[in-house]
DNA sequence: TATGAATGAGGATTCATTCAT
DNA sequence: AATGAATGAATCCTCATTCAT
């Protein structure tokens, strides 16, 4: 992930006590964007973070930067679920345990939904670094199904990821816990050739 | 679905004028929120409808309560795409059939998803009198094809609208025009027992 | 001067009520701005004009936008003057009375001499309608004292508004009361040839 | 100029890194108020200065501090030009020399030009010891031509400052670089008794 | 009854100044 | 003494809702 901070240059890392402080915003914000959805007010963040709204300015130029930055720690994050997956000697068991993991994740985010939906095509190659980690991890995970004649031969990246979120934004209006066992389990039954 | 205007006593019937300027304000409003998502603005939706904001807060006391007549209005289409489907003799091809259609008027409407995403629990029993129809009609669907042992049996109605809904939105994200096609198979293929 | 109000066709005139306003607000700015200078604030501004920020925003789409309607007005003013003084049967005498009263007014108004040194070039032709009249009226002004040989040659248009500006300037800092009649006679004396 | 340091006795003097600092960063802030004018960020100048924002802080209480500060050295800058001026054996040509060359400086820089304009007064004296040194200097110049009959008898020290501002805000806005030539003729035909 | 002008709380962002490191 | 991160009051602007015409 590039370093946003207007007043760091790429080199020159960030002082303990800022860094700190920029962890402190990040993760408050992710709280106040799952709780609240993206338009959580900067207020809120800063004062979740205990810091004053200037600090979270500091440290991101912008909302939108803010949002876009925790993004990309979740799409960070997908990409070791993929990374973990691929360690499963079986390539389906590799593949379920990737999507139900990563449609959880999203599932529990208020504000990623809102995000994926508003923004779409958050998984799109040349995003950032990240993300093509995590394009060429689920390609893998992909392939080997096809290798495996496991999986639908009419589902690529693109399709696999559009699946899940649909099965993430199902999931999140599961009103029984176990409904989201069942909605996973349809979607990859459906995968099936 | 019950006048909410506050100047009219429940009995009294709009003047025909009136009933004029609801119609328009609400198919100017789901032009908005289809193209714009929930935050369109009163003053665009007025425009849209040429009228004056006035007279859209005669008609609806918030904007919260036009979005509600609007879902009002979807779930009795739904509803009646519903009773449509049931008119197909075999069980299974009604019910595709009405996942289809469902999913992608709602995969076409904005508004409707942001609302379905923000508000969640849109088909809940009890929200307005269309919503018990398309309830009825929709677990007669069910039903039919639980007798007929073509569909899980463990997905009941919130779990079918709730994977509808997860359909609406994975096609929300389709690239190519095929996709969709796609993702309604996969969902149709992951229902069956 | 074009309107620039934005719920506004051309067309159609403003409703009383809303012109009258329209009108308080620019009163109310210029007297802001005569005082405080161009950062005066809109609150200010609304607060003088007994009137909710919105409703300027109504009338005006930024700040900015505010200004440069009043330095419009300014200008109209100012080539109405000019007007005025052609009227003036001694070439030498309406050009002194127009660039005195010109001075005086730009003197007196903080927020038009800020303009006038941040913005630069008020008077370029094309900035406005009224901007073209008051061009049109100096250059008689000036073209008849050219003629009568009582002007230096080489003070055109440009040069004659710089010069007026800087006599403006020198008088808003003039202590005593009668140091704005010497500085104005040093400026009319300098511009004979 | 006295020190406003507040951590210096009035009697100790600077480190040699301290005044080193103090110099550049008053470099920093005069480049900064040229070319951007009054409303330059502390920080801007701070990074011109290769400096931190805190070291400002350490050197000039307040932004107006240092505006206050680098007024004070123009001021000692005139003051000098006119004691070179003092030395030409002909009082009006004195007198002329230092009028351009005062007016040029000022016309330069934008932050003198606001400093100015907003502040008003920046020659009044008493303001500081420097100005006292300019004021007696240009107190002499005009003297001189005073009893050589070359200048207005009206024309006093705080007239002669007005014009002078005058002649600086007029150069500013010319167009071509003829023109303020122009200007400062007109200025000292004027000027003539 | 319809209109659209007015309202004003609310929200993102800036920047002089303070203070922990 | 220097640094630059943190602070938060201040400021422009938006938009759902109210109300005079």
């Amino acid at each position: 992930m590039p370093d946003r901070t207007p007043q760091q240059d790429a080199e020159r890392p960030l002082r303990a006590d800022a860094r700190r402080n920029r962890q402190r915003i990040l993760d408050a914000a992710r709280d106040a964007f799952v709780e609240e959805g993206t338009d959580a007010q900067m207020e809120d963040i800063a004062r979740r973070a205990g810091v004053g709204v200037g600090t979270i300015y500091r440290h991101f130029p912008t909302k939108r930067a803010l949002v876009d930055e925790l993004v990309e720690q979740w799409l960070a994050g997908n990409a070791a679920v993929a990374a973990e997956a691929l360690e499963l000697p079986d390539a389906w068991e590799a593949l379920s345990l990737y999507l139900r993991r990563g449609a959880e994740d999203m599932m529990q985010n208020r504000g990623l939904r809102q995000a994926y939906g508003d923004l779409g095509k958050l998984f799109e190659e040349g995003v950032g670094p990240k993300n093509r980690e995590l394009v060429s991890n689920v390609g893998k995970l992909l392939d080997r199904c096809h290798e495996a004649g496991v999986l639908r031969a009419d589902v690529g990246f693109a399709e696999f990821r559009a699946l899940m979120y649909g099965l993430a934004m199902a999931s999140s209006n599961a009103d029984t816990p176990g409904a989201q066992q069942i909605y996973a389990d349809v979607f990859l039954r459906g995968l099936r050739p």
